[in-house]
RNA sequence: GGGCCAGUGGUCUAGUUUGGUAUGACGUCGCGUUUACACCGCGAAGGUCGGGAGUUCAAGUCUCUCCUGGCCCA
C-alpha cells in the first residue's frame, strides 16, 4: 500500500498550481512555434491597463481567452496567443501625482515615475495571469509604452496623414475654468443643482415689435449666441422659419434654424445655440457650420469678444440679467432644476466645466462608417446579438475622432505645426518614434508661409489610439513583412473581449487596420459580458457587493475559478454570487443589514462576525473534488492491478462499457459543437452532468465488481476501459481545469502516453466501431440498476447490504439479453440471488415479495424480496 | 434624455432565431453512514417564465407598452 501522501484525500490546489505553473514555463508547453507553417490563429488579446490588479471581470475576460488558446491548440490549429499592457492612461498620471507628489510640469521625472509606477503593476498584473493558468507565450509580451510600439503608432498617424485623414482644428474641450485645466471626461461628472430658468424676448429683424421667447439656464452666453433652433413640428413657430434674431449687446444677427431635436416641452421649445454652453451646442454647431464666437478666458472671466471684460462668468450672468430687464427683454425666471457638469474627480474643486475650444487633433473615421460596418459583417460574432452594438454606434456616428489629448504620459503626436498659418509639418519616416517636443522639426521654416515659428505638438495621443492597432503590432506590421503576412494577412484572427468596448477597442480596430492594411483584421470576435454582484447590480465598493479576486483565490484555487468563469454564459452580464452569514446563528444576512452594519462597526470586529459564503465557488469546488475522487478510486485500483497501456480493444467491451462510450460519443459531440461556438457554459454544463452522474454514479459503480473479479484478464480489461475513457474526460476538462487536470494526468496517464504535459495533448477523438445495439443492451442494463438502486433506497436498505432475492421478468425476446447483465446487476446492486424468468411464468411465482413492480419502459417486472 | 442588451422556482442558469404548459446546478426537506467520494448516494417539494395588453387553436418563445438592471452615448 502506498503512502497516503501518494494519493491525498483532498486536492491541495495550492502546491499544485506552484508545481505546474513552474513546470509549465520551464518546460515551455505554451511556446509558440513560428517555424511551423500552417495557418496561423492569431489571438488579440485585450491589453489589460495597468492599473495594478486585475478585478474579478477580468479574471473572466482572461480566463475565456486562454479556454479559446487550449482549445484550438487541442484541435490542431496554429495559435499565437500574444499578451500586451495598456500603460498609458489618465489614471497613472493621476496615481503618480498622489503617490509620489510629482507634478506634471516636471516632465521628464514625472514620466520616470510613470513607468516605474508601470512597471510594478505589469509585475503584479503577470503574477495574477500565471496564477490564472492563463497560456500565453510570455516570449510574445508588448507594452504600449515601449519604443517599438510607439514607432507603429505613430507610423500608422503618418500613414493617416498622407493620406489626408489627419488634421488639426480648433474643438471644443472640457475645460475647468477654476482650476485652469482641461479635464478628461473621466475626471468630470455631474451634479443636481437648482437652478434658474431665465425666458428672454429677442427681437425678430424686420418685424416690428415682434419677439421670440427663448429659455435658457445661462443668460451669460448670450453674447456668443450664433443660431436660433425650433423643432420643425412645433405648430408656434412655423413662421419663423429662417428668420433672423437680433442679439442684444452686440450687432450681430442670427438665423433660425429648424431641428427635431430640439425638445419641444423645454421652456418656450425656443433654444439658443451658444459657443458653448453644453454639449448640444457642439452638436449643432458641426451640423449647420454655425460660427464661433468665445467669450471666455481660461481663468473664467469675459473676454474682449464681451461687453463684459473683466468680469467672472457669475458676476456676467448677473449684470447681464440686469441689463436685459432694463431693456423689458426679460419675460420671467422661473426655477429650475438641472444636472450640472462639474470637475468632479478633483473633490477640492467640483466647480463647474465649461467648453472651450483649443486645437486638436483629429482622424477622419466619418467617411469610412461603411467600411466599418462592412468588416463587422464579415467577421462572425459570437453571440450574434452583439454585432448590433458595432453597427447601431457606426451608423449613429456624427463627429470625427479626437485623437489629441492634453496630458504628458502617452505616445507624441508625431508633428509640428506653423503657429502663423497652422500649417501641419510632417517628422520623416525613418526618425520614428519621436517627441516633437524635445526633437527638431525636419524643416527650417514653414513651407507654406517660410515662418520660422514652428511648434512640435505637445499633445499625446488617447489610449485608444494606441490599442487599437494591437493585431498590426502582434503580427509585427512594418518590422517582418513575412510574419506581418501569416499573423495578419492570411491568419484567422480572433478577438475577444467585453461588449462595453465594441464601440472604441473593436470599432477603431476595425477602422485603422482596415485603412492600414487594406484588409479588415478579424475573422471572429467572441464577446464577454460583465461581472456583477450578488445583486446583479454593477460590482462597486459603495454598494457593498464587490469582490477580489485575492479574497477568493487562496480559498478556492483557480480551476474552481476558471470553472465559475466558464459557467457564465455568453455575451452576458454575470453575477458573482455571495450571501452574507452571521457566524454565530449560521443565517444569511440581507445586503441592506450588512451596509447598516459595516458602518456601526469596526472593520476588525465586524469581519469576526460576518462572512460571506461563496456558493458558485462551493459548487464548482465540488465538482473538482468529484474528478478527484474518480481518480484515486482508479489510482488505487491501478495499483492493485498491473497493465502496460490504456488502449481499447472493441472486441472487448461489455455491454455496459459499450454504452459509456457511445454516450461519451455523443456528449463530445454536443461538448466540441459547444466549444466551437465558444458557448463554454454549455460545454460545461453537459461535461458536469455527463461526468458526475453518468460516469461517476453509474459507470464506475457498474464495473467496479470486476476489478475485484477473480479473472485476471477481466480486472485488466475493465480497468483499462475505465481509465481510457476517464482520459478522454480529463482532457476535455483541462480546457476548463488547467491544474487539476495536470495533476492527475501526472500521476494516472504520463506513463502511458509519451507527453510531457497533458496540454500538449489533442482534442479527444470519438470511440470507432461501436455497436449501437450492444450500447442499447448497456442501456437496459443501468437503468435496471438505477430502477432497483432506487427501490433498494425505498425498502431503506443500505446500499452495501446485500437483497436476499430479486427477480426480473421479461419477454422471450429480451431474455438472452438479461442473461447477459446478470452478473453485472447482481453485483453492482449486490443482490445475492437474481433471477431472470420469463414474463409467461409469472403465475407460478408463489412466494409474496416486500415489493413488486411493472416497469413499463424497460419492458420487465420486478420482485424484490428483503 | 438617446441607442442597444437583459429580466425564467429562494439563488444562478438552459430553452426564445424555426410558438405547443420548462433544463441543470446550488440551497431546502426525507431516507441511507463509511474500503473513490457525506464536498457522497437515492428520492421529494418548489417556477406559468419582470408587470400589463395584443396576435394565435396554442406564447417563456411573436407584437406593443410599462417597470427594473446593465453597457455605451448624452
Amino acid at each position: 500500500m502506498e503512502k497516503e501522501s501518494n494519493y491525498p484525500k483532498r486536492f491541495k490546489f495550492k502546491e499544485v498550481q506552484e508545481k505546474w505553473m513552474k513546470f509549465w514555463e520551464e518546460n515551455k508547453i505554451y511556446a509558440f512555434d513560428k517555424a511551423r507553417n500552417d495557418e496561423i490563429f492569431t489571438i488579440d488579446t485585450p491589453p489589460p491597463f495597468v492599473s495594478g490588479v486585475l478585478h474579478i471581470g477580468q479574471y473572466l475576460n482572461y480566463a475565456w481567452i486562454d479556454f479559446v488558446a487550449r482549445y484550438h491548440r487541442m484541435k490542431g490549429d496554429n495559435v499565437y496567443f500574444p499578451q500586451g499592457w495598456d500603460c498609458h492612461g489618465l489614471p497613472v498620471e493621476l496615481a503618480v501625482q498622489k503617490n509620489y507628489g510629482i507634478s506634471k510640469d516636471d516632465r521628464e521625472s514625472f514620466l520616470e515615475k510613470c513607468k516605474e509606477w508601470v512597471e510594478n503593476n505589469i509585475e503584479n498584473m503577470t503574477r495574477q495571469l500565471d496564477e490564472l493558468g492563463y497560456s500565453t507565450d510570455w516570449k510574445y509580451v508588448y507594452r504600449t509604452m515601449n519604443n517599438d510600439y510607439k514607432r507603429k503608432v505613430q507610423l500608422s498617424l503618418l500613414d493617416f496623414y498622407e493620406k489626408g485623414l489627419l488634421y488639426r482644428e480648433k474643438f471644443p474641450i472640457h475645460f475647468c475654468v477654476n482650476c485652469e485645466t482641461s479635464v478628461a471626461k473621466a475626471e468630470v461628472g455631474y451634479k443636481e443643482e437648482k437652478g434658474k430658468l431665465w425666458y428672454i424676448k429677442l427681437s425678430i429683424v424686420g418685424r416690428e415689435n415682434e419677439f421670440v421667447t427663448i429659455a435658457t439656464t445661462r443668460p451669460e452666453y448670450m453674447e456668443a449666441c450664433v443660431a436660433v433652433m425650433v423643432n420643425p413640428n412645433d405648430e408656434r413657430y412655423y413662421d419663423l422659419s429662417a428668420a433672423e434674431i437680433e442679439i442684444p449687446f452686440t450687432n450681430r444677427t442670427v438665423r433660425v434654424y429648424m431641428d427635431n431635436t430640439v425638445d419641444m416641452n423645454f421652456g418656450t421649445g425656443v433654444v439658443y445655440v451658444c459657443t458653448y454652453g453644453d454639449e448640444m451646442d457642439i452638436k449643432w454647431k458641426i451640423e449647420y457650420d454655425l460660427d464661433e464666437i468665445t467669450i471666455f478666458t481660461e481663468d473664467g472671466h469675459m473676454n474682449k469678444n464681451s461687453k463684459y471684460q473683466g468680469l467672472n462668468i457669475m458676476e456676467a450672468r448677473e449684470q447681464i440679467v440686469k441689463d436685459l430687464d432694463k431693456e423689458g427683454l426679460i419675460e420671467k425666471i422661473e426655477d429650475y432644476e438641472h444636472n450640472l457638469i462639474i470637475h468632479s474627480e478633483r473633490p477640492s474643486c467640483r466647480k463647474p466645466i465649461e467648453y472651450l475650444p483649443v486645437y486638436q487633433w483629429f482622424i477622419n473615421v466619418k467617411d469610412f462608417r461603411d467600411e466599418i460596418i462592412e468588416s463587422g459583417e464579415l467577421m462572425k460574432w459570437y453571440p450574434e446579438k452583439q454585432k448590433q452594438r458595432l453597427i447601431d454606434w457606426a451608423e449613429g456616428l456624427d463627429w470625427n475622432w479626437v485623437i489629441s489629448r492634453q496630458r504628458v504620459f502617452g505616445t507624441s503626436i508625431p508633428f509640428w505645426y506653423c503657429k502663423d498659418c497652422d500649417e501641419i509639418i510632417p517628422p520623416i519616416r525613418e526618425d520614428l518614434p519621436l517627441d516633437p517636443v524635445k526633437v527638431l522639426p525636419p524643416v527650417k521654416e514653414c513651407p507654406k508661409c517660410k515662418s520660422k515659428n514652428i511648434i512640435g505638438e505637445k499633445d499625446i495621443c488617447d489610449c485608444w489610439v494606441d490599442s487599437s492597432i494591437t493585431p498590426l503590432e502582434i503580427s509585427n506590421w512594418k518590422e517582418d513583412d513575412d510574419f506581418f503576412k501569416r499573423a495578419y494577412m492570411d491568419a484567422k484572427v480572433h478577438r475577444p473581449q467585453g461588449y462595453e468596448i465594441i464601440r472604441t477597442w473593436l470599432f477603431y480596430t476595425l477602422f485603422r487596420c482596415k485603412v492600414l492594411t487594406g484588409k479588415a483584421p478579424f475573422y471572429e470576435a467572441m464577446i464577454n459580458g460583465m461581472v456583477a454582484g450578488p445583486d446583479g447590480r454593477h460590482m462597486s465598493k459603495s454598494l457593498g457587493n464587490y469582490i477580489a479576486p485575492e479574497e477568493v483565490m487562496p480559498e478556492f484555487g483557480t480551476d474552481a475559478i476558471r470553472y465559475w468563469t466558464a459557467m457564465g454564459s455568453l455575451g452576458d452580464d454575470y453575477p458573482f454570487e455571495f450571501t452574507w452569514i452571521d457566524l454565530q446563528t449560521k443565517q444569511p444576512m440581507s445586503n441592506e443589514f450588512i451596509l447598516a452594519e459595516r458602518q456601526k462597526l469596526l472593520e476588525s470586529k465586524f469581519n469576526k462576525k460576518y462572512r460571506r459564503r461563496f456558493e458558485q465557488l462551493i459548487g464548482a469546488s465540488r465538482f473538482l473534488t468529484k474528478i478527484w475522487n474518480a481518480y484515486r478510486f482508479l489510482y488505487l485500483n491501478l495499483n492493485k492491478i498491473k497493465i502496460t497501456d490504456i488502449e481499447i480493444n472493441t472486441k472487448d467491451l461489455s455491454a455496459i462499457d459499450t454504452y459509456f462510450f457511445s454516450e461519451f460519443n455523443k456528449n463530445l459531440d454536443l461538448i466540441t459543437n459547444y466549444f466551437d461556438g465558444y458557448n463554454w457554459h454549455g460545454a460545461t454544463m453537459i461535461l458536469r452532468t455527463f461526468f458526475w452522474n453518468e460516469i461517476c454514479d453509474n459507470y464506475i459503480e457498474a464495473i467496479k465488481h470486476k476489478f475485484y473479479s477473480e479473472d485476471k484478464q477481466t480486472r485488466e480489461i475493465s480497468l483499462k476501459n475505465a481509465l481510457n475513457l476517464f482520459y478522454r474526460l480529463l482532457n476535455i476538462s483541462s480546457v476548463i481545469m488547467p491544474f487539476i487536470s495536470e495533476e492527475i494526468y501526472s500521476i494516472l496517464f504520463k506513463k502511458y502516453t509519451n507527453l510531457k504535459s497533458i496540454h500538449s495533448e489533442n482534442w479527444p477523438k470519438p470511440y470507432e466501431n461501436i455497436s449501437e445495439e450492444l450500447a442499447g443492451r448497456g442501456k437496459l442494463g443501468i437503468e435496471i440498476m438505477k430502477f432497483l438502486r432506487m427501490k433498494k433506497s425505498k425498502l431503506q436498505i443500505p446500499l452495501n447490504q446485500e437483497i436476499s432475492k430479486v427477480f426480473i421478468l421479461t419477454e422471450e425476446n429480451q431474455m438472452r439479453a438479461l442473461k447477459n447483465l446478470k452478473e453485472d446487476i447482481k453485483n453492482t446492486i449486490r443482490i445475492d440471488e437474481l433471477k431472470i424468468i420469463d414474463k409467461s411464468l409469472e403465475n407460478s411465482i408463489k412466494e409474496k415479495p416486500d415489493l413488486k413492480q411493472e416497469v413499463k419502459e424497460l419492458n420487465i417486472s420486478v420482485y424484490i424480496f428483503k
